[in-house]
DNA sequence: AATGGTGATTTGATCGTTCAAATCCAGAGA
DNA sequence: TCTCTGGATTTGAACGATCAAATCACCATT
């Protein structure tokens, strides 16, 4: 179908270094690979053949004989692509910038939307990758138990709820975020902290909650906790918040509601203006996931340390075995905007 | 540094497959390559044998042998990342769906912030892709000179404003799509049509604007044309909204507000809000990029055609020379929300 | 002077596939 | 019966690197 072109000019290879180096191929390889083993002055002299030359080893040849691509599948979502500020896009480029320190490339695939499997068959198949990286892990999954099933290699991001044994995973902590958030608003002179989030179900979701519940427990003020569920759709979650601002009040400055992420507390945003209130002189209010419009709206928001995360999941990938204890929860940082400390305005 | 495990089985190679169909290798690389060079029981034979023993061919072989990956880099920008909604997000997901139907791959990478080369030197020296996608060709841009200097493929997602001719592109026609929008608000019963735009020298809002220009002029609407200009920030942009909304009132429903984004019009829609107006009823508004956001708030808003855009960028990836005909110009879709048709809200 | 050891380097084989050329074989034509 | 032809299939070489084993050079022992 499509004519291969060899526009390209060629490169030099191994055997061109070692010509021009007067040593043999193996020597320059070692060079590379084992630098202990060569002689000093042959050390040099090779090195800077390699220089002159621009010499780069071809990755196929390398894979062919190693058995081993030193590259990872990152499955993209076309349907999660299209939610607001998809977390996953900041994790992908953190990953691929992170990529040539533990000298590996990500490669991007799809699957079929029938069969979730399909893409990661496809890819292993042609051993183009040693592994993969997952993420959306909420829903029962089938991808965890394949993987493992056919020993490849792969780390989570994102807990898998539904069997947090079966492999190795790098998350955000929610709840300990949550808590965060509560006694910064508590700080701040709020006295009063409703909760807005999804409809029970999503472990996710559960896991923020507890969190809110824990920190008002702790502050001796979860007597009557005040809260509302929805789904994570602005207007939704604009109707939503009406309800809980009415139960909320007096919104004087002595409340403040705390939402399971940026798409809600943009919803209790909108209620808000539309009542003629202000965001943090009125009425506290924090978000998840610090979006780019939480940045826009000045709202206070948890961020997830998407670059530690990065990190952290190319450390659990080059490490060989599938013991459990490498999987990592990390804290999200409380980014302090205007919503939630009226006089930073 | 990091051991290579051997964890994954042997998978069955193409002699394999040889042996269990009683053929030689070639004729299994000639059932796969070259079907039509087999007499048909031998095709049946084989392919049932590929078939049971699950093969698919190794890619590194392949590589190596054809002197071909298959493979493009998709450089990813991390300070791009961040900004709202950013559209190569969407395209790079389009372009991973379609890549099975080229046989193709991409391959994320990152550049030095210093030197925005040395990415692309470094992947294509290891021979892991065949060329690249570009994207963000907005500023003097040293990459298309560079890639055709080194006869290397790429495609650029954008026009490549100040070198048209050095290579091919996908682009979306901002300004047919401001045309449109025009038409369509004028249609809608506005009277006025002002614009929200970049500060200039931005190629991309200057054609954004040239199409505003344009349609009004068709109108018969160019003796005045009110327009304000800012950065792509969420209080800037509040901010010139309110200076235009001023300057445009009566805002009764004859007036409306062409936005060169949909950061923009989201600035806008506060400053309505401010007002205690409402976007739609008092005056129209339209976006750019159909943001997550825009669909959110009900935000009438220009989508661009990313699926299609992928697929012409693999058409002229495959594509080999260089003369620059191929590039394509897409019409963006004007979706229509209740932020410029009042009865639909 | 012969032996052994050790560090440095080279040689041969191999990874899995495709290309180019050679071989095989059945049927047509003389 | 022999040669020729052309389709089907096989064989040898190559892609560019690494692994494993062999060789080489040099020096210390005995």
């Amino acid at each position: 179908m499509t004519q291969g072109r060899d526009l390209a000019r060629p490169r030099a290879t191994i055997v061109d270094v070692a010509q021009a180096a007067g040593v043999s191929r193996q020597t320059v390889s070692n060079v590379l690979n084992n630098p202990e083993r060569v002689a000093s002055p042959t050390l040099a002299r090779v090195r800077q053949e390699i220089e002159r030359l621009g010499f780069t080893p071809n990755a196929a040849a390398q894979q062919l004989r190693r058995h081993l691509a030193r590259a990872y599948g990152f499955e993209v979502n076309p349907s999660a692509a299209r939610r607001m500020g998809h977390i996953v896009d900041g994790f992908l480029v953190e990953l691929t910038v992170a990529a040539p320190g533990y000298n590996s490339h990500l490669v991007t695939f799809a699957s079929e939307a029938e069969n979730p499997i399909t893409g990661y068959e496809r890819l292993l198949g042609t051993g183009l990758v040693d592994g993969f990286v997952i993420t959306d892990t909420l829903r029962e999954d089938p991808r965890p138990r394949w993987l493992v099933d056919n020993e490849v290699p792969f780390v989570s991001f994102g807990r898998m709820w539904d069997s947090p044994e079966l492999g190795r995973w790098v998350d955000v902590d929610g709840r300990a975020g949550m808590e965060m958030a509560v006694r910064h608003l508590l700080a701040m002179g709020y006295e009063r902290v409703a909760y807005l989030g999804w409809e029970s179900g999503s472990p996710l979701g559960d896991d923020r909650r507890r969190g809110w519940l824990a920190a008002l427990a702790e502050a001796g003020l979860a007597e009557e906790p005040l809260a509302g569920y929805t789904r994570d759709e602005l207007m939704d979650a604009t109707r939503a918040a009406n309800g809980l601002l009415d139960r909320l009040a007096p919104l004087d400055g002595t409340a403040a509601l705390l939402c399971a992420s940026d798409m809600l507390a943009l919803g209790a945003m909108r209620s808000l203006r539309g009542r003629g209130l202000e965001a943090g002189r009125d009425v506290g209010l924090v978000g998840f996931d610090d979006s780019t419009v939480a940045e826009a709206l000045r709202l206070t928001s948890l961020r997830q340390p998407l670059h530690e995360a990065a990190h952290h999941a190319w450390r659990i990938l080059h490490q060989a075995g599938s013991d459990s204890s490498l999987s990592a929860l990390l804290s999200p940082s409380l980014i302090i905007r205007s919503s939630s400390s009226f006089e930073a305005a």
